[in-house]
DNA sequence: CTTATATCTTGATATTCATCAATTTCAGCT
DNA sequence: AGCTGAAATTGATGAATATCAAGATATAAG
């Protein structure tokens, strides 16, 4: 494993207050790979070998039913992911498939679960970390429940323009038709979604978007720290 | 406290097995108290000042949102609520309200964190408990996202079935508003999904359900434990 | 037992959203 | 620059779901 790359994961909170020795033992066992765009990491109901560590591209974690498709959650670097199943020793409940040539570390999950036992600094950054996802995971459940889909969109996008600085102008960084599949809806009613925030100072052409009236779209999209601040 | 209480919770995986010196400091600065029903014990967006543990009763956490309102989640005893929010000291998420007469254990979240620190064995107890709640939140959302409401219908009354010892027969337990609303769905569009699965075995007069064909009905809602089952 | 109130159901209708098919636009490749 | 294939848009239509307005049933209080 190349220093830099250790030096990142090191950084994240949930390994920057671990026992150096521990961090030593974890990064043993730990090996840094390069993937090419669209491979599938690793599939739902696998069982959970490896921590995940995302140090460049991104990661779409999606899940399946009877044939249907949905994309959960974008994961952007540098992040863990699939902690709560290494950590509890249960099967993926999502899938993972890279969006873009990505490196990515891995770590077993049998050495987390030994440092989790040994170091009570790691443990503690696991339920900081855990309590974050859990929070997250309620917050785009009330998104799904309570707003209509152009609501849904309304709101990523301001949430998108926070994540750009607040700029009025940023990209999307992302296909449109995951998206669609992130927000619970089809790519058609996507576009037809874009559409109708016009009139609520929203301007998107191809992949830029363009706030054009900020107190406009707040107004209609009603955001609220409590589903689109990620750090509440 | 009375003994009666405090052995209850001392029963749940939460606190079965830190030291006996730290549940006693817990339940020193603990009280329980009995609520009537309907009564509002938590607003989204206050300060977590107790972690809760309902000892009977029932309590639905919810969630509001531009006048609209959506059930969460149904709590049972005996369980923790809003673990999440007492580790990190940060505002609920979710609205809490009895759904019946009801007893609950507040205990101080300063004391809870305070102990969080200093007892590894409940350390690792929450970890377990958010990993938990992590995924079961994800779970409810591939179930949104993945599935109509008839079949999150037909689902929901296999789990319950399961939870009621797999009889054919069994009570809901649950108004069918509320249902709806944990289900995602308003009223009286879940009286027509129930219409809707008669014919794939289900049979429900009032809170009674009966699955007549079990195979049918199986076969139509296609559960999944990645999806349905509440301990993978 | 009866009244009163809320819940549940049913029917009619409107809205939201998905599907299918046809273009159009875009991005990568040579 | 021009070709190629995927992605995005648009239009037409249909399915899923919500809303509104009555009725029917149940539940609780007197």
């Amino acid at each position: 494993m190349p220093d830099s790359v250790r030096e990142e994961i090191r950084k994240l909170h949930l390994f920057d207050t671990m026992a150096e020795e521990h961090f030593q033992t974890l990064m043993r066992g730990a090996f840094v790979q390069t993937f090419p765009s669209q491979l599938e990491l690793i599939t739902e109901g696998g069982a959970s070998d490896f921590l995940h560590v995302l140090v460049s591209g991104s990661v779409d974690l999606f899940s399946e039913w009877k044939g249907r498709e949905t994309s959960m959650v974008t994961v952007r670097p540098v992040s863990t992911f699939i902690l709560a199943a290494t950590i509890r020793d249960q099967p993926y409940l999502m899938s993972a498939r890279t969006l873009e040539k990505s490196r990515i570390a891995l770590i077993p999950s049998t050495e987390v679960r030994a440092i989790f036992d040994a170091d009570s600094g790691f443990a503690r950054a696991v339920v900081t970390e855990l309590a974050l996802c859990y929070r997250s995971a309620i917050k785009a459940q009330k998104d799904l429940k309570l707003r209509t889909s152009p609501e849904r969109l309304a709101n990523y996008l301001l949430r998108a323009q926070a994540r750009a600085d607040r700029q009025p102008e940023f990209e999307l960084g992302f296909e449109k038709r995951r998206l669609a599949s992130v927000l619970g809806m089809t790519p058609e009613h996507l576009s037809r979604a874009f559409k109708g925030l016009q009139p609520h100072g929203v301007i998107a052409s191809g992949t830029k978007i363009r706030i054009a009236d900020q107190a406009k779209l707040e107004n209609y999209a009603r955001p609220n720290p409590l589903i689109d601040d990620p750090n509440t």
